[in-house]
DNA sequence: CAATTTTGTTAGATAGATCTAACAAATTAC
DNA sequence: GTAATTTGTTAGATCTATCTAACAAAATTG
């Protein structure tokens, strides 16, 4: 069984991958806010569980068990949030905190009675899919709002992005999953963009905020 | 903050404590299931803490901060349970093992919110007190039933022992907290009770069931 | 009360997860 | 294509939580 710590090294590992399944060193080390001498031993120990394949000065890359693994944990972690703002009652913006803890609890039980309780949700209250009990990812292609036209109309499916400061933001607008928004215009200078959706006259977004959107075109 | 293994200890140190409040080193040892050096060092770590009074050689006693401490995590402990029995479907035997991870978890809003659920619930599935979020404890003295007299009756409100084992035993024949029960005769052998409940002809407790059973005498 | 048993302590070791300092390999820049 | 920079590794240390072996104090027993 992975401790806690070794469940947090497959998940990053798992985020961090590239097209080929690669993760370097240094970016494990940045994400897991550790020195890259910790991220090295920390590889060579999840070598030996056969969870990851490494040779020295090369990438990391997760094995097949390493995937499903990760995508075990990033299943807990995602029933939790839902269960969290679905059944307690908790903004979208509180949730990650707590399932950050709850996602390393070892009660199958616990998780598949979310997860009924719920019918079986496919997304987590911020749009990312919720892997299912083999550890397979139903991955969605979403566009990211930066990359439409003006006179698009698109509906909010999921965010790029789900830090706390960010949500606070997206509540600030009164932006929620599922809204759905026209594109008036588009600056060129600083590729913002004016919005309006649901009775707001319009809105103006930042190109930072619109690469963070990720939309469904609608026409 | 407390490691997961110091909550552990304290928690075990609260329950283990007699009249006095102390605690000696080889009964904590068997409770936590460690060695006695272990609990030796833990002892000291716990003392620089501030959590336990402790000398050479003389047992170990909580402070007023480490009762709090204890008590906090017990009240966390006990809403989990509470939780996944009423808003969750879960059977008195199989919550205290995920309660027991649970209980671990630092984020005061989820167990405020389960507390607010069940509207504040005073006792657990096993008819133990909830401490406040003050970590003051409502200790109700109940009877064991081993200690009452035939003829008289009572309900069943709490258990002086929550295996899992003797909840399936309870289970089994039907016994769950708010029962009323008969005594219809006891056996002056071995001390084994007859009782009727609910619909049930007669049932025969032995010494060791009705030591565990904690109840309220009606009449 | 002396002998035995139980309880508790010290010393020293190990495993996991982390660090810093020093160095080496790989990559990037000029 | 050498120099500088970035990335990665090794070595050695620390801290927590644990162990066993050896010993010492306290309690029990005859
Ligand atoms: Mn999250
Ligand atoms: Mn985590
Ligand atoms: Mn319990
Ligand atoms: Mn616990």
């Amino acid at each position: 069984m992975a401790s806690q710590t070794e469940e947090n090294y497959l998940k990053s590992l798992f985020n961090l991958a590239n097209e080929a399944g690669e993760v370097n060193i240094s970016e494990l080390a940045q994400q897991m806010q550790v020195s890259m001498p910790t991220v090295n031993s920390m590889v060579k120990n999840l070598q030996k569980s056969g969870w990851v394949i490494y040779e020295k000065y090369r990438p990391v890359t997760l094995t097949t068990s390493g995937q499903k693994a990760a995508a075990l944990i990033i299943r807990k972690h995602r029933l939790t949030e839902m269960f969290l703002v679905n059944k307690m009652g908790f903004g979208w913006e509180e949730v990650h905190e707590i399932a950050e803890q709850v996602e390393h609890i070892h009660a199958p039980k616990f998780f598949d009675r979310m997860d009924e309780m719920m019918g079986h949700p496919l997304l987590d209250p911020h749009g990312s899919p919720i892997p299912d009990k083999q550890g397979r990812i139903q991955e969605i292609n979403f566009l990211t709002l930066s990359k439409c036209k003006v006179g698009q109309q698109v509906i909010l499916a999921a965010l790029t992005n789900s830090s706390t400061e960010f949500l606070e933001f997206l509540n600030s607008r009164n932006l929620s999953l599922g809204k759905e928004l026209k594109i008036i215009s588009i600056e060129t200078y600083d590729q913002s963009m004016v919005v309006t959706y649901d009775g707001h006259p319009s809105e103006t977004l930042s190109e930072k905020v619109c690469e963070r959107l990720l939309v469904r075109v609608l026409a």
